[in-house]
DNA sequence: CATGAATGAGCTTTCATTCAT
DNA sequence: AATGAATGAAAGCTCATTCAT
């Protein structure tokens, strides 16, 4: 029983800290944050960051691969059960754009703060984000074998306009203040204009 | 005669600077940095720095700022005289892209570093970086005048579509060690699809 | 008990710093002390000075209030229970001078080092030296009550010329490698030009 | 007749970075003045500085000799003729005060920037002030001679208290933004305590 | 004499990380 | 497991001074 509770408490803290460094991150940026503030947010001590942490770099990974896993988990469920690769097309850009609305924090440090660890951007080996990007692939090629598609796309160029389309949208979502088109419109633009785009002409 | 001699000898610290900083930002990110190092790196004392540049940030600004005139006036020649947008989109594409080649660490550093000030990403208004993008939003209004590009395509959203897939498929291609698309056929693919994507129906 | 411990060391580390300050300050003086300099010889970290000080003028602000303190309570003592305010200033000076004996580095410290701080100079509202001077008006003021003073003695412009006069005699003898006359004798020679140079004339 | 040109322009600029740096100094105190706000003040170059002066110590040690020699002068020509002693410390002190009158800046210098050199307030052997110190002494010793003042005064203690009382004096009326007192009305006071307080007792 | 661009030593301060409790 | 006081390396920036012109 204290073992258990102590359990509880641990992934309690685990998951008290991510969220404190969301907010944190979200508002100072990566490089501006201090861990200290990331403590005090979450209501812990400094020295207990590590020991749920390696360091400072560490939050912001785990920080991105849960957020990852439930973005991934998300948009599988989205386009699941559908047969019309185009109509899946639709569906992801619409399920990653609305993820947005949902946790605009998280939306930000994504955006902006995850780019801020070189470490992670040139060493980080990113299995979630390459899964993610598959996703798209894995799609088109489908979309492909059916004769939906052309065959002259390139899925592993494609996939990487689809989903840089779809960010750039989210960055600019993120960060004007302003926002002149709404997420619903913008995700049936861009799938709309992809799905055009490769379809196969009729025969 | 001494006036020129200062000009030329101001030209040549500020330029000797702009081009240490590119190298020493590309090698340890910017964060990581030393000013002392691109100091060294440009052969001027540190102090020097601070007579061109106001601190760390402007000296990565004003990269920025300079590349970026490079790059608008590059791809204003490249789809200069062009009458068919689609062409045009073509060869914005293949400008964008291709820039990527000359100066690689260049091309890292506005993909990886420029996006770690977040006085740039966040409070910098940038001038040149929004021509861009209404250069690209231009030439669909001008496809879409003439019948060739869909009247339903909103281009305030399918310019960032199309510079989001060209910036991620750069992204690609300057953080992953193995190229497997040619920059020639990425532009190719991309366009392809966005003009494909946005054609009007046959009447 | 680890409350106490703490409090302990705190104030310990608090005392041993203002200590090393004194030395420092003293013999480099304030301009030409170092933060690391005060660190090593209060055998603490430069960080540490941090935790207990706001910055190297605030070493120094703090450093003189404490003083001041003692100042204050040492010269209210001196004089308390004396009914005579013609001995009372005699006192006065006595108690003055003789803590520059006591302490003496204090004292270089506050005659020349403290007014290197221009931020103590103009901006700081300094309290406990106002309560002092005002300790010498409410003197003369009971004195000319009494009858004992003249009443056109301006208490106001005497409590300065009085303190005037001891300080610069502080500051002789701080300075001064010779020191050609006692304090004792300082003290009794100040006191009694003033008390003279105030007494009513005989009725 | 070049050579006479050179030689005016020279003193010319002498006196214009004196008059600059009084300036500067009372602005921005001494070691938060910049020898280039200085130049700047005095339209000349950075470097030409260092021809007329060693370094920046001198520059505040130059105008402070030049400023004493006035004063001297002032407070010589002002009790020349004078044959009562005790008229003498009036006419001082009222010489001493007016002069904040005249020049401010170059008051607010001497009690407060000039004491923030501490190769000054330590090392430097200050003839002039020394001078200054003994026109005082040689007028008690005068007093005591004719049998004005008593025997037991110690001039040389008495001579810094009259100049402490009037130092501080000026001090409050240089840092107070309200004066609560007239120069005049300090002055006659000063003297006034001083010399009834060293008079001779009648025979 | 005069210039002012260039220098570079040296400063204060910050903050990720540790470790004794 | 948790704490938070203490650490100390590290870095951006300043500015008195120099010297080639």
């Amino acid at each position: 029983m204290p073992l258990k509770n102590q359990a509880k408490k641990t992934g309690d803290k685990h998951r008290r800290i991510i969220e404190a460094a969301v907010k944190v991150f979200a508002k100072n940026g990566f490089y501006n944050s201090k861990v200290s503030e990331i403590a005090r947010a979450a209501n812990v001590a400094d020295g207990t960051i590590y020991l749920y942490f390696q360091n400072k770099d560490d939050i912001l990974i785990c920080l991105f691969e849960e957020e990852m896993s439930r973005v991934l988990d998300n948009v599988r469920q989205a386009i699941a059960g559908q047969e019309d690769p185009a109509r899946k097309l639709a569906l992801f850009a619409q399920a990653h754009l609305s993820l947005l609305e949902r946790n605009q924090q998280m939306a930000e440090i994504i955006q902006v703060e995850l780019r801020q660890s070189s470490k992670f951007m040139k060493e980080y080996k990113n299995d979630k984000f390459h899964q993610y990007l598959n996703l798209i692939s894995s799609i088109i090629r489908e979309g492909q074998a059916k004769g939906v598609f052309r065959a002259d796309i390139k899925p592993g160029v494609a996939k990487r306009a689809f989903f840089g389309a779809l960010d750039e949208m989210s960055r600019y979502w993120v960060l004007s203040p302003v926002k002149k088109y709404s997420i619903a419109t913008a995700a049936q633009q861009i799938s709309d204009i992809f799905v055009k785009g490769m379809l196969a002409p009729p025969a």
